[in-house]
DNA sequence: AGCACGCCGACT
DNA sequence: GTCGGCGTGCTC
C-alpha cells in the first residue's frame, strides 16, 4: 500500500480523509496518532483510518510527517463497525467518523502531558521550598498547571529535577471524576425476589447464545437488579459491559449507582457533554482494556470499550436513542445489535413497553423474558379515564375535571405529591382569528406559533422564531384572536390559581434552557418541596420518587392525534410509563387520564397497563399497512427554498427509484409512496417533499435502496435527507 | 477557518 | 496602470 487515508480535524472544514504517501521505512498503522502536512497551516494532528494503492483524485500528495505514538487508539474491527454504519444509514464514512471519534480527540491525540511529580525538600532554596509546598499538597500534577499555580517557570521546575526534588514526567494523568463521590468500599448486590432471580436465570442461560434478548418489565418491577446482577456474572468471566441508558441525566445516575456496586475504577462514563479532559482519558483507557463497564448515552455505543462480553440498552422504547439529525441518523439500538454481533456477545434490552417491531421478534425467537410485578409488592396504580365530553363542557369549561381536582386536593391533603402531565409546553397551543378561522404560524415553518405567556410573545418550536402578539388578524383584520389549547405555562397558572398555598413548578424544555435548572427542579421534588409538578414527557421519565401518589394527564389524546405510524405507540408509552410514576412506594397510587375519546384502543390499553393487549392489536395494524416490523422504511426527504424545484426533484428521484424497482421485478417487496408534502411542509423557510420506501426484502432490499441511492448527486440549491429506520414520518 | 485567485471600480 | 474591494474555491 503506497497512501495511508489520513483524518484530520481542520477549523472550519470538521472532519474529513486525506490521502498522504507513507514515506519508505515508517510502518504506520490504522489508529496511530501522525502527523501531516497541511496546507499552509503547516503539520497537523491526525490518524491513520486505512490505506490505499491510488489516490482518489489528481492531487499533488504530501508525505506523512511521523507518526505520533507507536500505540493505536483504535482498531481495524472498530472501523469495520463504523463502515457498516455508514453503509446502513447511506452517508460517507467521514460523516460516521465525525459523530464517533470526537474531534478533541484528534487535537489532543499527540499532546502528552508532562506531570510534575515531588520527591523531596532537601537541597531546596527558600523561593524554591514555597513552590515545592504547593507540589507537595496534590502531590502529582500536570506541568502546565503547576507553573501556573506555583508562579514559577519552566527553568525553576528544571533546576528542581536537577537536584532531585521532583521528578518530571510523560506518562498520562488520569482524573477520575467518579472520585468525589468518595467510595471506599463497595455495597452488595441486591437480593433479588423470586420473580426476579428466574428471569435472571433464564436471561443468564441465553447470554450464550448470542442472540438479542428482551426483558419486559413492568414500571418498578425492578429491572434493574436483574441487569446488576448480570453485569456481575459477565465482568467475572472476565469480559467487559456496554450499559446504555437513553439521556445523559439517566446515564449519569446509572454511573453512580455502578461505581457503588463495582467500584469506582472499573466503571467510566461516556456521552456527548463530558468535558474534552474526561473524554480523553476514559478512550485511553478503554483502549488499554482498563475499563470493565461503560455506561452512557446514545454515543457511547462509538466509544472504544474492548472485549464486550454483554450490552445492555435500559428504557429500550426511548426515542433518544436514536439521532434524528444531524447525519448519521443513527440509532444506537441497531448498531448495539451489529456491535453484538461482531463481538459475539448479547444483547440484552429492556423496557417496560417495548418497541412493538423489538417485541415481535423476541416473541418469535423465544428470547423474550417478563417482569410482571412491581418489586416490594408495590401495586400496579390504578387508573381512571375521564371522558372529557361529559365534564369539559361543563358551565365553567375547566381544563381539569372534578375528579381529577377532587384528586389532587385529596392527595395534597394526606401530604403527597402529585404530578400533570400536558404534553405541550408555552401557553396556548395555537392562536386563532374567531371572525376568519386564520390560525398565526410562524413565517418560516408551515407550523402554529404557541403563545408564551411569560415572555409574551408567540413562538415557533421548531425554528425559535418569536414576534409581538398581532394586535388584528393578518388574513381578515379582525381584532377577533384567541389563545386556543393548553400548554404547560396555561395549566402551571391555572393550578397556581386554584390551590394558591401550594409550592407548583413547571418542568419543560424552555426551563430546560436554564443549565442545571431541570436537575435542581427534580432534587426540589424529591425532597418533597414541591407539591405539585406540571411539565412535558420530561417528566415520565425514570421519576421515582416514592411521595408520588398522583398522575394526571391533561389530554390523553395530543399524543394519538399525529398522522403517523408509530403515533399510537408513542401514546401508550408515554401513558404507561407516566402512570408508572405513581405509587412506586408504600402508598398506592391512582392516575387519570382525560380524553375526549375514550374507546381508542390504545387508551383503552394504557388504562388497563395491558401491554400485551396493546401489541397484539399494533402488530395487526402494522402487518395490514405494511409497517415495521413487516417492513424496513426508508425516507427522504427533498428540501428547498424554490418549492417547485423541491417537488420536482421529488418526483425525478421517485419516478426513477420505481422505473429500477421495475426493472428488477421486486415492486411487490419494495413499496415506494410519494412523493408528497411532508406534514409539516415547511421548516426554516424550506419547503419539504418526502418520499416513503418501504422494504419488504430485508438486508438485500436495503443494499437495493442504499446502492441507488448512493448514485444520486443533488443540485446545490436541494438537499436530500436520507433517513434509514426514521422515528416518525411528520 | 484561512488564504490565494480573480474580476471590477477608484486613485496616484 | 495598479491598489484593493470581497465573492469563490481549495486544502491530500
Amino acid at each position: 500500500m503506497k497512501y495511508a487515508l489520513a483524518l484530520v480535524n481542520i477549523k472550519g472544514l470538521g472532519v474529513k480523509t486525506f490521502s498522504y504517501l507513507i514515506p519508505d521505512g515508517m510502518n504506520v498503522q490504522i489508529g496511530q496518532a501522525i502527523l501531516v502536512p497541511f496546507g499552509r497551516q503547516g503539520l497537523v494532528n491526525a490518524f491513520c483510518v486505512g490505506f490505499s494503492d491510488y489516490l482518489p483524485g489528481d492531487f499533488k500528495v504530501k508525505k506523512i510527517s511521523k507518526i505520533l505514538d507507536e500505540k493505536p487508539l483504535f482498531s481495524i474491527d472498530y472501523l469495520k463497525l463504523l463502515e457498516w454504519v455508514a453503509n446502513y444509514y447511506c452517508c460517507d464514512l467521514v460523516t460516521v467518523l465525525n459523530a464517533a471519534i470526537p474531534l478533541k480527540l484528534i487535537e489532543k491525540a499527540s499532546k502528552v502531558e508532562q506531570n510534575v511529580e515531588f520527591i523531596t525538600f532537601d537541597g531546596a532554596t527558600k523561593r524554591q521550598r514555597e513552590v515545592l509546598e504547593i507540589l507537595q499538597k496534590s502531590g502529582k500534577m500536570p506541568l502546565v498547571m503547576f507553573e501556573k499555580q506555583a508562579k514559577t517557570t519552566r527553568l525553576t521546575v528544571k533546576k528542581l529535577e536537577s537536584i532531585g526534588c521532583v521528578k518530571i514526567t510523560a506518562e498520562e494523568l488520569y482524573r477520575n471524576p467518579l472520585d468525589i463521590l468518595n467510595i471506599t468500599e463497595t455495597e452488595p448486590l441486591f437480593e433479588l425476589s423470586p420473580e426476579q432471580q428466574k428471569v435472571y436465570e433464564g436471561i443468564k442461560e441465553k447470554l450464550c447464545s448470542n442472540k438479542p434478548i428482551l426483558l419486559h418489565g413492568v414500571t418498578a418491577s425492578g429491572k434493574t437488579e436483574v441487569y446488576f446482577k448480570l453485569i456481575d456474572d459477565t465482568i467475572k468471566s472476565g469480559k467487559n459491559v456496554l450499559f446504555l441508558a437513553p439521556e445523559i441525566a439517566l446515564a449519569s445516575q446509572l454511573t453512580k449507582r455502578l461505581a457503588k456496586k463495582f467500584g469506582t475504577r472499573d466503571v467510566a462514563i461516556w456521552h456527548s457533554s463530558i468535558s474534552d479532559g474526561e473524554r480523553y482519558d476514559v478512550w485511553q483507557k478503554l483502549y488499554k482494556n482498563e475499563i470493565k463497564i461503560l455506561a452512557g448515552a446514545r454515543s457511547a455505543i462509538f466509544a472504544p470499550l474492548q472485549n464486550i462480553g454483554l450490552i445492555i440498552i435500559d428504557e429500550e422504547h426511548e426515542s433518544a436513542y436514536k439521532q434524528t439529525s444531524p447525519a448519521p441518523r443513527y440509532d444506537a439500538r441497531i448498531v448495539a445489535k451489529k456491535l453484538a454481533e461482531f463481538h459475539g456477545c448479547s444483547l440484552l434490552s429492556g423496557s417496560a413497553t417495548p418497541d412493538i417491531s423489538l417485541y415481535y421478534k423476541a416473541l418469535n425467537s423465544g428470547n423474550l423474558f417478563e417482569l410482571k410485578n412491581r418489586y416490594n409488592d408495590a401495586k400496579i396504580p390504578h387508573v381512571s379515564v375521564i371522558n372529557m365530553q361529559e365534564y369539559g363542557r361543563a358551565a365553567y369549561r375547566s381544563i381539569i375535571s372534578k375528579p381529577l381536582q377532587t384528586a389532587i386536593i385529596e392527595t395534597l391533603e394526606k401530604n403527597q405529591q402529585v404530578i400533570l402531565l400536558i404534553n405541550r409546553r408555552g401557553f396556548s397551543t395555537f392562536t386563532q382569528c374567531q371572525a376568519c378561522g386564520h390560525v398565526i404560524e410562524c413565517p418560516n415553518c408551515a407550523i402554529p406559533m404557541i403563545w408564551h405567556a411569560k415572555d409574551k410573545r408567540l413562538k415557533c418550536h421548531y425554528c425559535n422564531h418569536s414576534e409581538y402578539f398581532p394586535d388584528f388578524c393578518p388574513q381578515c383584520g379582525s381584532d377577533a384572536l384567541k389563545n386556543s389549547g393548553t400548554g404547560t405555562q396555561k395549566i402551571e397558572q391555572y393550578i397556581k390559581e386554584l390551590y394558591p398555598d401550594k409550592i407548583v413548578e413547571r418542568i419543560d424544555s424552555d426551563i430546560l434552557v436554564r443549565k442545571g435548572e431541570h436537575i435542581r427542579l427534580l432534587e426540589r421534588f424529591q425532597k418533597k418541596e414541591i407539591d405539585i409538578l406540571v411539565g412535558t414527557q420530561m417528566i415520565a421519565k425514570g421519576l421515582d420518587n416514592p411521595n408520588v401518589t398522583l398522575v394526571g394527564v391533561i389530554s390523553a389524546d395530543a399524543s394519538f392525534n399525529l398522522p403517523d405510524f408509530r403515533a399510537s405507540e408513542r401514546g401508550f408509552q408515554l401513558l404507561t410509563q407516566v402512570a408508572g410514576r405513581a405509587g412506586r412506594g408504600d402508598f398506592s397510587g391512582r392516575v387519570f387520564f382525560q380524553t375526549y375519546n375514550p374507546e381508542y384502543y390504545a387508551l383503552a390499553s394504557a388504562k388497563a397497563q395491558n401491554y400485551t393487549e396493546f401489541y397484539s392489536k399494533e402488530i395487526v395494524a402494522r402487518e395490514e399497512f405494511d409497517y415495521p416490523p413487516f417492513s424496513q422504511i426508508v425516507r427522504l426527504i427533498l428540501s428547498s427554498e424554490n418549492n417547485f424545484r423541491a417537488e420536482k426533484s421529488a418526483q425525478e428521484i421517485a419516478l426513477r427509484l420505481c422505473t429500477m424497482i421495475e426493472k428488477y421485478g421486486i415492486s411487490e417487496r419494495i413499496i415506494v409512496l410519494g412523493p408528497t408534502s411532508c406534514v409539516i411542509e415547511r421548516i426554516g423557510g424550506h419547503y419539504r417533499f418526502q418520499i416513503i420506501i418501504k422494504n419488504k426484502l430485508d438486508e438485500k432490499g436495503h443494499r437495493f435502496i442504499s446502492s441507488f441511492l448512493s448514485k444520486i448527486t443533488m443540485p446545490k440549491d436541494i438537499k436530500l435527507t436520507i433517513d434509514v429506520d426514521p422515528l416518525d414520518i411528520l
